[in-house]
DNA sequence: CGTAATCTACGAAGCCTTTCGTGCCTTCGG
DNA sequence: CCGAAGGCACGAAAGGCTTCGTAGATTACG
């Protein structure tokens, strides 16, 4: 009872291992079968075609698209990180935080307590950005 | 290569699914199989073993304990839900936001605005109090 | 008491993830 | 031209998640 399929304007979210190659992809920017897998493989030692199994799972997904004009087709991420990062917040509010944003905010600060000033700073603006805009 | 077992000092994380059951369990307390069921097909037709298992499942993981002095068992969550809150968003910074705490309160204001302004008022007091803190 | 209702424990099916091994091309150096 | 290297597509195994069905006990009650 899920996914959408084939269309291009729904993304499935990425699994966790899936998640690993996109932060490769949006490191390196587009790249190899073979750039992914040194990557991957430097973190923790992986087969070639494991990488290649998940760029070949992923462009599936259509999490990446490829350029097959060259014999190593080249990958790039269909999504920015901060498109990830925006959509996995908003899915961890929904499932965790009973929808509420402030809620989020107010653990992950309170939590960590490992927020420089200049980051508070950059906070603080947002804050006046948002009250600005606030009527 | 994962896992400890049996002992109760980790838990292991809980699934999707998993999360739905412990949400119940803190919005009820603890509670019998029924009682999960109930909530749980309240809001998408489900059976009654699944809801079994899954409690089963969660106890042999760790994640609910259980009372078995009545003939139905009575479950209850080994984690708040502001433990959970606060294990899933560290997760969540260390897996998409590079660790960093602000760039998730980032993106969490800018991108939902749907921040009311009491919320806002109570971030910036938090804001403040880190700040005191903050020598 | 006997039957129906409740409950738990298992087991198993179906699907998804993760990880590779093989096979089959294509390219490149000598 | 030939063999080795580099690449892609498959297929498949192992394990996890999700969902139930069935079986066997226990309790409630008319």
């Amino acid at each position: 009872m899920n996914v959408e399929r084939a269309k291009s304007t729904r993304l499935t979210r990425p699994t966790p291992s899936e998640l690993g190659v996109l932060r490769v992809l949006w490191r390196l920017g587009p790249a190899t079968v073979r750039d992914v897998h040194e990557a991957l493989n430097a973190r923790e030692p992986t087969g070639y075609t494991t990488a290649l199994k998940f760029l070949q799972i992923m462009h599936g997904k259509g999490l990446v698209e490829r350029d097959e004009s060259r014999r190593a087709h080249v990958y790039k991420a269909r999504l920015t990180q901060a498109q990830a990062q925006s959509q996995m917040t908003s899915q961890l509010v929904d499932g965790v935080f009973d929808g509420s944003t402030s809620k989020l905010v107010l653990s992950a600060l309170g939590g960590s307590s490992r927020t420089t000033p200049e980051e508070l700073a950059q906070i603080r603006e947002m804050l006046d950005r948002l009250d600005g805009v606030e009527k």
